[in-house]
RNA sequence: GGUCCCAUCGUCUAGUGGCCUAGGACAUCACCCUCUCAAGGUGGAGGCACGGGUUCGAAUCCCGUUGGGACUGCCA
């Protein structure tokens, strides 16, 4: 195996972040289009968290993404071992110093400096390594680091904008940058696929990985190539916050997107497939996604257009993938998944499996995501009809005609043979009976059965619901009219 | 403050010196279709931040300005 070696790590938070979800589909794409490797690295280092059930989760929507690793998932956790090798080669090659010195005599001392951060106080000190002393990287005075960026080209940071930063805290622990360059190091990456908001640190793993390669005791490793994509922000151009915005992935599934759309829209995110087409298949864009097309500028989540993406794909399901999609929402009892905090407004008694696959082809157009196919359903399987207000005043309440229509039809419905392409005609003359357009006169009918102004269409849905429901309802709005 | 990144319609983008009178998509507006709502169709409005260069010719190259962002922790 000697294709690209890629590896998507993130930190497990409690949900999967839509910015990781980015990070993580860019990678795999590029791993899948190269004939690479995708490792999962799960950096779970500095977390007193509940980290089994994270992982899991972490795990989870990846799976639900369809975004599939080749090796993994490995815990950072497991490499501490290497992180302090690393970090002695280093200490013993002289890269790096033990500093003894407190935040507050830091700060106290660089005060009035030009130069912001660490002074280099105890560069030269020789001080004595001891549970109170953090080791602290000799960052060169002058020169500067370059990173070559596969997405922005070759970045150069001087070197003296760079502080003497610390790479393990007193405590033994070795931190991120290391850390993160040492497993980097260990599994052979090839390229690193990350966020734009890494570039800054970038230059200090590269001069870590320059400084490991020429200890003599660490085999030397060849540099990876990077590339850093662009933020994800809000709609105030911000990075975007896991507290203020909604980045949980897990809630984007629990609505109702799609997979495969949700896919489709972060591949949009910074890229774009040739063409005028933006919905395109998932081997498409394995087939045409290339690293060096990717944007330079943030991007911002626009959940608008991911729902008519969704919205499109909803549409694109057979009738029966529409029906197996929808049942986390309308029968949750017989799936394994279901949506959380979504509470299904039928029970199991009053539901239909024969009847939702007769209603399905009038909402599979209507919806974006397939949460909505409940509240456009309900009447369906509700025995009672919940009306909305506003509705029912308006078509029925505080309308004569209206009400006129509805004894009519009640009279009508009676009799007439039980189709909607009938049921269709008798409103129609019904309506015109009383000086009502077909827009007009249907409205009262289906406020008093389905409680709405809005719905799937009208006939089709009574021919399905029957002529006694729909009768009893039609009386029953007329009394509660009157009431 | 320092370092770095970025800059095409409101949004996501195409565009890599002439094909640009700047293309597509979302959103928006109008009309058509229509039993409501959608979907669909047609059409409209809407953009190269600004200023200098380079060039026969710049959205495209260079510089500056302005604006936005990221980073700047004994977090990752």
């Amino acid at each position: 195996m000697t294709g690209p070696r890629v590896r998507f790590a993130p930190s497990p938070t409690g949900f999967f972040h839509v910015g990781s979800a980015r990070t993580s589909l860019f990678n795999w794409l590029f791993a899948r289009q190269t004939g690479g490797t995708f490792i999962l690295r799960i950096e779970d280092t500095d977390t007193e968290r509940n980290r089994d059930e994270w992982h899991r989760g972490i795990i989870a929507a990846m799976a639900w993404l369809g975004l599939d690793f080749d090796e993994g998932p490995f815990l950072q956790s497991e490499f501490l071992f290497d992180h302090v090798a690393s970090a002695e080669a280093l200490f013993a090659n002289g890269f790096l110093y033990a500093c003894d010195c407190t935040r507050e005599q830091i700060d106290e001392r660089i005060k009035g400096n030009a130069k912001p951060g660490y002074d280099g106080h105890c560069r030269e000190r020789h001080v004595a390594r001891s549970d109170a002393t953090a080791l602290r990287f000799r960052v060169p005075d002058t020169g500067t680091t370059v990173v070559h960026d596969m997405i922005r080209g070759d970045v150069e940071f001087p070197h003296d904008s760079y502080e003497d930063f610390i790479v393990v805290k007193s405590s033994g622990a070795v931190l991120y940058p290391l850390a993160n360059a040492v497993d980097d190091r260990t599994m052979e990456i090839t390229h690193v696929i990350r966020g734009e908001d890494l570039l800054p640190t970038t230059p200090k793993q590269v001069m870590m990985w320059e400084a490991l390669n020429h200890c003599p005791e660490v085999t030397p490793v060849p540099h990876p190539l990077y590339a850093h994509l662009p933020m994800l922000v809000n709609e105030q151009r911000k990075k975007l916050s896991k507290r203020k915005d909604p980045v949980a992935v897990e809630s984007y599934r629990d609505q109702g997107y799609l997979a495969d759309a949700f896919v489709n829209y972060l591949a949009l995110l910074g890229w774009s497939p040739r063409g005028d087409d933006e919905i395109v298949t998932r081997s498409t864009l394995v087939e045409q996604f290339r690293l060096g097309d990717v944007s330079h500028s943030p991007a911002f989540f626009d959940v608008r257009k991911l729902t008519h993406v969704n919205g499109e794909y909803i549409r694109a399901l057979s009738i029966d993938e529409f029906i197996e999609q929808s049942a986390p929402w309308v029968r949750p009892w017989t799936t394994g998944w279901r949506p959380g905090d979504r509470e299904v407004p039928w029970t199991k008694e009053q539901f239909s499996e024969e009847l939702f696959a007769k209603v399905a082809p009038l909402v599979q157009e209507r919806v974006a995501t397939l949460g909505e196919i409940p509240a456009m359903v309900d009447f369906f399987f509700q025995d009672e009809v919940s009306f909305d207000e506003v509705t029912f005043d308006k078509t029925i309440a505080n309308d004569p005609v209206g009400r006129e229509l509805l004894r009519s039809a009640i009279t009508t419905f009676e009799t007439v043979q039980w189709q909607a392409s009938v049921l269709h005609e008798a409103t129609l003359w019904m309506g015109e009976a009383l000086g009502m357009a077909l827009r007009k006169s249907q409205a009262p009918i289906r406020c008093a059965v389905t409680g709405r102004s809005v719905g799937p269409p009208l006939f089709e849905s009574l021919e399905l619901l029957g002529r006694e429901v729909t009768l009893t309802r039609l009386r029953d709005a007329l009394a509660r009219a009157n009431a």
